[in-house]
DNA sequence: TGCCGACTTCTTGTCGACAAGAAAAATACA
DNA sequence: TGTATTTTTCTTGTCGACAAGAAGTCGGCA
């Protein structure tokens, strides 16, 4: 593992935000799986920190609810729940169209460069079949998109969805196949077309049907997966 | 001042639950006006705890953005965002549809109680003229609407909202006349009604309404107050 | 041999103290 | 007298140590 983080001396301050986003990153990506214990005097070795600064990390992790606390005992990085899927689901669409209805209408010049430079990096993971790259360069042009359609409130809540969605996404990534993807870059133009042309009512709509596709492939992942299981469990 | 809770002995991990809460409550009854400083050692001596526990619970208000922290200089209450009041009031409407659209459509028998207890105190505080307790009923109210809708990102993001409501009326409440939550009480019964039928057309319709009565109504108490400050400058 | 209770150990929660950084105050200089 | 610079002071950020609580371990007893 990689421990150059640890001879670094961080400058005042700055070490809590290092702890927390490292650890982000951990656990969207899985390299933290669901269930994994998060051990305070562990991490306070890795990156030569007192646990004082560690603890106000995880309390930041806990309060998006990356990661569980049960009292007195342990810390564990927060299971992924199955059973919430369908409310995720819902609200995952919801957000898909509002930040794209909203780009169309409030986005400015800069906004579109800024989109069309993810579309590019995402686009390139397709084409290099890095499934990787994908989820993650599909995550940033969404967010992108909601930054153009300027309201923070929706932003906010879109990245969590769009980050609990590479957790999923990333147990299943070995089944993502390079069909699927390419579709997707063509519904991607479509909709950049439509809110550089500030059409509200195309946008939504190709927003619901992108939404559609996605949940509907992570559904077929999901079912694909369970009835995997169900083969070994005879 | 009430400085009871300095004589109690907490038990372990209690402390920080409540001290996160007493000045949640503090900061959106505006008992802490926006830009008051937070000082962690006073706070320290109020609550007769460490300045760790503390510091844990203002991080969890800073990652709601209910305080913010100039770094290594001081820490808070936020300033009420009036140039983002459009984005607000956007997703404040949102919310208000989606989660009674969602009520109609998934609540059961136990929600419509609990609904029906908040319409209650929020009638009750509208005939004792109790504008405070309408703020805080009326968000109740919304709440356990949402509840019933069961998508807890929804509830989240809406509670986060009322909320940041609340302490925008609180500024204004002065003005507040007894005219209208009169008329709310009539639109909340009517928004039951239609979650109890399970008609989510109506419901959605009914939200959308009253949510543009309630924009309208701080935005007149917005303009109404800025024309009063410009006279004063003339 | 199986179950119940005390004990040990390990992790989290809390504490008091120290260090660093920034604003305010005091001082020196033009 | 006004400005630049140093010093002081105050608050936050970090640390190491201690205390409490819970799980696992070990031993005793039926």
């Amino acid at each position: 593992m990689d421990e150059t983080e640890k001879l670094q001396t961080h400058r005042r301050g700055s070490g809590v935000s290092t702890v927390y986003e490292t650890l982000r990153n951990e656990i969207i990506e899985l390299k933290l799986p669901p269930g994994s214990p998060i051990d305070e005097q562990q991490l306070s070795d890795r990156f030569a920190l007192s646990r004082t600064p560690i603890r106000e990390a995880l309390v930041r992790l806990a309060a998006e609810g990356l990661i569980t606390t049960l009292t007195n005992r342990a810390t564990i990085v927060s299971n992924i729940d199955f059973l919430g899927l369908p409310e995720f689901f819902d609200a995952l669409t919801l957000m898909y169209r509002v930040t794209t209805r909203l780009a169309a209408a409030n986005h400015a010049e800069s906004d579109i460069a800024a989109i069309l430079v993810q579309q590019k990096a995402f686009e390139t993971a397709v084409t290099n079949r890095d499934v990787l790259g994908m989820i993650s360069t599909n995550r940033d042009f969404h967010i992108a998109i909601a930054q153009a359609g300027r309201n923070r409130y929706y932003v906010e809540l879109f990245t969590r969805l769009l980050d609990e969605g590479r957790r999923i996404l990333r147990l299943y990534y070995s089944s993502f196949n390079d069909v699927l993807p390419r579709q997707y870059v063509g519904e991607h133009e479509e909709m950049i077309r439509a809110i550089v042309e500030r059409d509200v009512t195309l946008a939504d709509k190709l927003a619901s049907a992108h939404a559609d596709q996605i949940v509907g492939q992570i559904r077929s992942y999901i079912t694909a997966d369970s009835r995997q299981n169900t083969k070994l469990a005879l």
